[in-house]
DNA sequence: AATGAATGAGATTTCATTCAT
DNA sequence: TATGAATGAAATCTCATTCAT
């Protein structure tokens, strides 16, 4: 039973994806303060009046790209997470992903670090933290169900799944981030097998 | 018994501590951009134009200020990294510092993450990067040098040190970060805890 | 009979010389420098920013303005200059003309003569110097032409035509700044006597 | 009955010199509104402040030294009006002097024309103009008398003594910026012969 | 007399947002 | 719905001038 646009709606979504793109590309390069309406409206050739009557203002324009852009980045991890393997090789693969993801993407990565927090003081900043956290929430979640499988059937010790989920998530992004800054070419497999190697065996000896 | 500083000069030092201080307060509440200088010269009670004859412009502040803090954080490290026990007990000890430290200035490490690759595509902003690269890559190299102590004694696997000092960090920064983002109350000593276990032991059982 | 601009651009074009015309009064009561946009911008009853749609900022708008004013004025030269007449009734109505256009615009001469090389030091002085220069050689070139004239028709000594053009130019400027600045009352038809006079007889008696 | 200066007195004087010669230097390079009183402070090798116990302001700063040098050039040009020549000879010999030192003082020459009535509409501008006017009348009546002398010598036509004394001044100031805007090695004894062999014979040929 | 830190008014410029067409 | 001209608040930075030492 799917939804059936009229042609005018699916006009409209799609004239809305261009702007979206265009968007994307603008706040990926200057961020979202130094990137002007004027820039993104000319880049999704529009006039700039016209953005205003697909989104509220700005900063709508920029949550809205980054929810995209996440609901995007969270298909690709599902994807992974459904893949009937060991819970271990499971880990394994989405570490991959998610690094792939990252180096992918690390113009907006970065922006979601950068203004995500920033957004909080400015005008209405509750609601964009209120758009984005169920996101966060979702993604995080997906994974710590992985880890609970992989402490069902005993592959995984008795660890906390909800901060595991967040360790593997925090240990992927500071990677490509560091890689990023320090500008090395991000060596997204390396990175993946040294985190992944990580995560499951730590780095102690037991002795 | 000589003066190191005559006393205008050592007056002239403390009120840069104050302007420093009071940047500190405004750009922690507000991010580099909306910050104003009105307020912080406000906060300073100095007049507007006093802060350029201390501080180039706003983003010189901005970066001394940062730069000052990361100064400082690094002097809390040292003190750990420099004790004589065992690496595990060094490192343990080592992310309970660093949790405390990031859960007492999250606003400062919100700051930091936020701005830190903004100011790169700002004016000038290859040498605010160039600012700043030294002091991470000293702070990575200090714990990078305890892994690779604990590699020699045996302690710990013949795990990648630089990599290993950046999963520390990034462990710790992002599992501040989070808890900061979901307004939780952040369990410094819970959330330090998992992360010495999910580093030394890893999460697989081994089975 | 096809339009030429649409009502739209001629509209816009109103517009803009409105500004130019606000912007002649204001800059020739207080120079480029004292001059500010603001009541540049109340004067022409535009807000401050609008003027920014018009021209790329403050030195733009005054070039363009005195751009303007120097075309206008070599328009009215130029129609002395091409009357067929001996060459030396030509320079006594050229004399005349330049006495009453620098008469009735003192304003923007001395503005001219002010502002003209304070340009040079300017951000973008070169390009200021770049385009004025061309309208005043092609001004001299103009003149310059009817000393050739009246060479060729023995009417003038073999003088230097170039010279004798910018000396034509420099006595009638230098006249009105002197009788200006002295706050005289400018006796026009006088002074263009006294000059045509000295231009065609000299002073000395041969004696 | 010479004024004799106590050692203090004299010891002022020559630092007041101190600041306007720096003062020269700076405003010629920079005009009167982009020169800072921090650079000519600095290059007179005396603290800011310290200038506001000699000077009243910025623009008392500027016109003193401008002052200063009307009277250096007027003293040049006494020494040439005084010889005992022919009329027509002192004045070749005037106009090459007045291009000389035109010519050597180029950039303050330009900073007279360009700023003298900008002065007029600044702050206490009246004053300023009080304060030039009669240098210049003074240096004007100087040339008229000699062409007075010329008239009642036979000389010189009976023309107008002051227009013709500004007409000399004018023609000679003329040229030599008209060289400078355009960048040319000025030919400061050819303008010269050329300014006076028109202001002696005109450029008709009576035909 | 000399200093130079402090001041703060004021200028230019940018740009998100509105609104008449 | 689309436009883009107009707006004007706001922000950074400069610098002549003052004044306590």
């Amino acid at each position: 039973m799917t939804e059936l646009l009229s042609r005018k709606d699916r006009e409209r979504q799609a004239k809305r994806q261009d702007i979206l793109k265009a968007a994307r590309v603008v706040f990926a390069e200057k961020g979202l303060h130094a990137a002007t309406l004027d820039e993104i409206a000319e880049k999704a050739e529009f006039a700039k009046g016209t953005l205003y009557t697909y989104f509220e203002n700005k900063e709508d324009l920029f949550v809205s790209m980054l929810e995209q852009e996440i609901l995007d980045f969270h298909e690709e991890l599902k994807l992974v997470l459904s893949r009937d393997l060991p819970p271990a090789e499971i880990l394994s693969q989405l570490v991959r992903a998610m690094m792939t993801a990252f180096d992918q993407n690390m113009d907006l990565m970065r922006l979601l670090s950068q203004e995500r927090s920033a957004l909080a003081t400015c005008r209405g900043g509750d609601q964009m933290e209120a758009r984005f956290l169920p996101h966060f929430h979702r993604l995080n979640a997906a994974v710590a169900s992985l880890v609970r499988r992989g402490i069902a059937q005993g592959a995984f010790h008795r660890i906390d799944p909800e901060r595991t989920a967040t360790a593997v998530f925090n240990l992927c992004h500071g990677a490509a981030m560091s890689s990023y800054l320090n500008s090395k070419k991000v060596d997204s497999p390396g990175e993946a097998a040294f985190i992944t190697a990580l995560l499951l065996q730590g780095i102690a000896t037991g002795r």
